[in-house]
DNA sequence: CTGAAAGCGCTTACAG
DNA sequence: CTGAAAGCGCTTACAG
């Protein structure tokens, strides 16, 4: 491990004076003399000195450190929330610590476990959700540490949230569709356990109900492409007696991999065929087709997210904390996938 | 801030016996009575007891954090990277402290401090390498915190690292575009300050000057596409005497904005003009046309810096560490943009 | 303006 | 097998 590191026991020993007067030294404490504080500041950076964060944290009782949770960082929208985080927080004088759980719930348990030890000021996470269980994030509300849940949540959890209107943001895209004159529109879709996929999924239920379209049972694809690839999902398209003419992806992944599967078999986009996604990936708008998709304000979530728990630090200080929910409005990003009419 | 956690003392206290006895049994000494260990260790659960990982790290003057440092966190391959050194990491029971530096210097600089004072075990770094400053890397050797570079690096720092081979893969695509037939190809790169990039430079001029075919001073970009858009190189082509036929670029970042712009005037690709990128980008496969690039291993990267991170903690224990570098293999992802012979 | 002392929550060499 | 004591590197209430 590293050489032992100057203290500041080190620098009260070569100044003649207390361990005392140089804490005080480097807090630039004003009681301090002037004098004395030039000389413990010069002896310091000369020894090379650096504070201990670790016995610093253990003796105020807590850190300056906040942890974020993400299912993965390599996906566009996570970075770019995190992006939005880090700006406030760092801002504020905090460290950010990122840890992904890589879509598994066990490795997600043991973040959070890590964080609790870690004696974190506080975390901002977006759940995984794969599963109801929560008792981890339950420990963490027990041990009073402060919670933020952004994009994804468990819903019931007393803990303050900025989630996207999925519902209002599935509805975007199905009225677009629509209004572009799709009658049979396909729907595919995540695991429905997942709180996001499931208010996408009634987004576009309803729409349809109230538009009185159709939806054929067989084709809602309600889990990830992962299980089914584009070109099954093409050929079972093929097949049907009646063709449809559009599809809502609750990703822009599936839908890219759809579009590549129906072009390969000839079918003309978006002339024939309208696509939609979700969720504005940074390769959405370089494919073409360009993508239609719904954009989800990332970054505007990160600082929404930071600055509440920035907030709630305050509110719990004063006992006067009380979670709230916050919904980002989505936006329709209109590009040449969906657009039928021109 | 969390309510007060519950310690080793008050579980001592509601079992009747000694802080030490207690900590000894939660760290599975056998030296402890069994019945003991058993009777602490549900105490220790019904108190909902959480380490304190600070005070834990502050006694035994060393933690089990690694700090990875990276330009960005939204590029593919840092996240894929990050991705093996995790996977490595985990499961040698240390934590990953993941920190962006956002193409600031001054960000990475911050960094590095933070990462000091938390008296982390290790650091693993991607270099920003936008100036030859590296005041603070020098701090890191000086305190003897061990420090692994990866992809980018100060090449003269006694520190071990393990890159991709540039030169090398920068040879593999233009020779790839030579035998397809190019012989007027321009030249995307990036700043030249950069390590990275100065060595594909090299890598493409020596090979250009093996083939003896000319590379015209107008033609090399040697700058990010960022500051001349892909609209702005093509206007530039366009207007040649000898149209250019194929390009070599630093990233595949550059190369699709490019292809793009080339096709919205009208040139055919690969056709007339066959392109190349670098990295292998996740969309890079989903673009249509396919890119041609050069995939850098990035899994395989991090799981080889993280292993020799543990192996300079032991061999720095045994002082008989050594700094050495390791070279990646490229390799040459074939896809539809360089194909003009079929 | 400065210092001695206590304590944050752990671990461990030493003694029994 | 268990405990008292010291100490990791800081900060701060208290005293002067």
């Amino acid at each position: 491990m590293a050489r032992k590191h100057a203290t500041i026991h080190d620098i009260a020993k070569k100044a003649g004076v207390s361990s005392s007067t140089v804490s005080r030294a480097l807090q630039d404490n004003p009681v301090i003399n002037d004098k004395t504080r030039e000389r413990i500041k010069a002896l310091a950076s000369k020894l090379n000195y650096q504070p201990n964060v670790l016995a610093h944290n253990l003796r105020k009782g807590r850190s300056k450190m906040v942890g974020v949770l993400v299912p993965r960082i390599d996906h566009h929208f996570f970075s770019s929330v995190i992006g939005g985080i880090e700006k406030v927080l760092n801002e504020a004088g905090y460290n950010v610590l990122i840890l992904q759980a890589l879509d598994s719930v066990e490795k997600e348990v043991i973040n959070v476990q890590s964080l609790l030890e870690q004696r974190i000021a506080g975390v901002l996470a977006s759940p995984l959700a794969l599963s109801t269980d929560n008792k981890h994030y339950q420990k963490l509300v027990r041990n009073e540490t402060p919670l933020i849940f952004f994009d994804n949540t468990h819903i019931n959890m007393p803990v303050s949230m900025v989630l996207n209107d999925d519902y209002k943001g599935s509805r975007l895209a199905t009225e677009h569709l629509i209004e572009q004159g799709c009658k049979r529109i396909i729907f595919l879709g995540g695991p429905r356990e997942n709180y996001i996929y499931k208010r996408r999924f009634e987004g576009f239920m309803d729409v349809m109900a109230e538009h009185k379209l159709k939806v054929d049972e067989d084709l809602i694809f309600n889990r990830r492409l992962d299980f089914i690839s584009g070109n099954e999902v093409a050929e079972i398209i093929m097949k049907q007696k009646v063709m449809p003419d559009g599809a809502f992806s609750v990703t822009d992944h599936q839908a890219i991999h759809l579009m590549q599967a129906l072009k390969r078999v000839g079918v003309k986009i978006p002339k024939q065929f309208a696509i939609t996604g979700f969720s504005n990936a940074d390769y959405s708008s370089i494919i073409e087709p360009s993508l239609t998709t719904i954009d989800q304000h990332s970054l505007e979530m990160g600082t929404l997210a930071a600055k509440m728990l920035l907030e709630e630090f305050e509110l719990r200080k004063a006992n006067q904390f009380i979670p709230k929910k916050i919904y980002l409005n989505p936006e329709l990003v209109i590009r040449q996938s969906s657009l039928r009419k021109k």
